[in-house]
DNA sequence: CGCTAAGCTAACCTTTAGTAAGTACACACC
DNA sequence: GGTGTGTACTTACTAAAGGTTAGCTTAGCG
């Protein structure tokens, strides 16, 4: 590895810099705005979500992408996973305080787009 | 207008609904979320720039990918393009009054992510 | 005694993203 | 004057991601 490889990725560990293809920062934004990451986030907004909760608030996802997006939401550090060793199984999915920090953010977004629908949906129509 | 297209408007005058899956919203959630276009959404954010500006800004990211992104914005009402006729090719993107708006929300985010990097990169190693 | 429900995982197939190359034309260099 | 570079794309091919269906285990219900 060059110095200049090496003082980049230093930078990065400073202050992300999205940006840069590098970044750590850039696979956290991957995961969190996958198209069930935003949905999984905005629901756990609410509170504490078992699994089949969140699959029935989630219209659409199926079981393998919500189970795989909570795996990688956990592993970031945004969602906390508590499984009761009960047949059936019961596993509560909650957010970490870091969860509930860019919970806020994508919340915010979600929140826009659906106020400004009407708006865009217009603007959308005025293009043909 | 038939009745059903009268019901159609009707929806999207009210207020989106992201968790169903049948709603505008979610196309609008899906492009602007996507790898790049929240990429070129922040890019656009400092002002006017030219396509090979772009792609030089947004590290990682192919032609290929740019031109769909940004087409896909241009469709939904958030990005203009101004192409003007000259060899070279010169062309400008920038972003429309509806696109600063949810310029800020994802800027936002983006910065939310940068700031808290060092936070999750620790949270992420400790649960190994 | 079958049916449902829980929270997954594995196999398979389809859609999407990424890679490499091609296009047209002007300008600069040697 | 041939070679190389820059501009904004599109097209063909390949790799990866996403989606669909089925299966697992075992308690509780009718």
């Amino acid at each position: 590895m060059s110095d200049i490889d090496r003082s980049q990725l230093a930078d990065a560990m400073r202050r992300g810099e999205v940006m840069a293809s590098e970044c750590p920062s850039r696979q956290i934004l991957k995961h969190v705005t996958s198209q069930w990451g935003v949905l999984v986030l905005v629901a756990l907004m609410e509170g504490t979500h078992r699994f089949s909760e969140l699959r029935r608030k989630i219209g659409g996802v199926s079981e393998k992408m919500l189970a795989q997006t909570l795996q990688q939401l956990e592993k970031d550090g945004f969602v906390d996973r508590v499984s009761h060793p009960v047949v059936p199984p019961h596993v509560e999915y909650s957010l970490t305080p870091l969860g509930k920090g860019i919970g806020q953010q994508v919340a915010a977004l979600t929140d826009w787009i659906e106020t400004n629908l009407p708006k865009i949906v217009t603007a959308r129509q005025q293009q043909d």
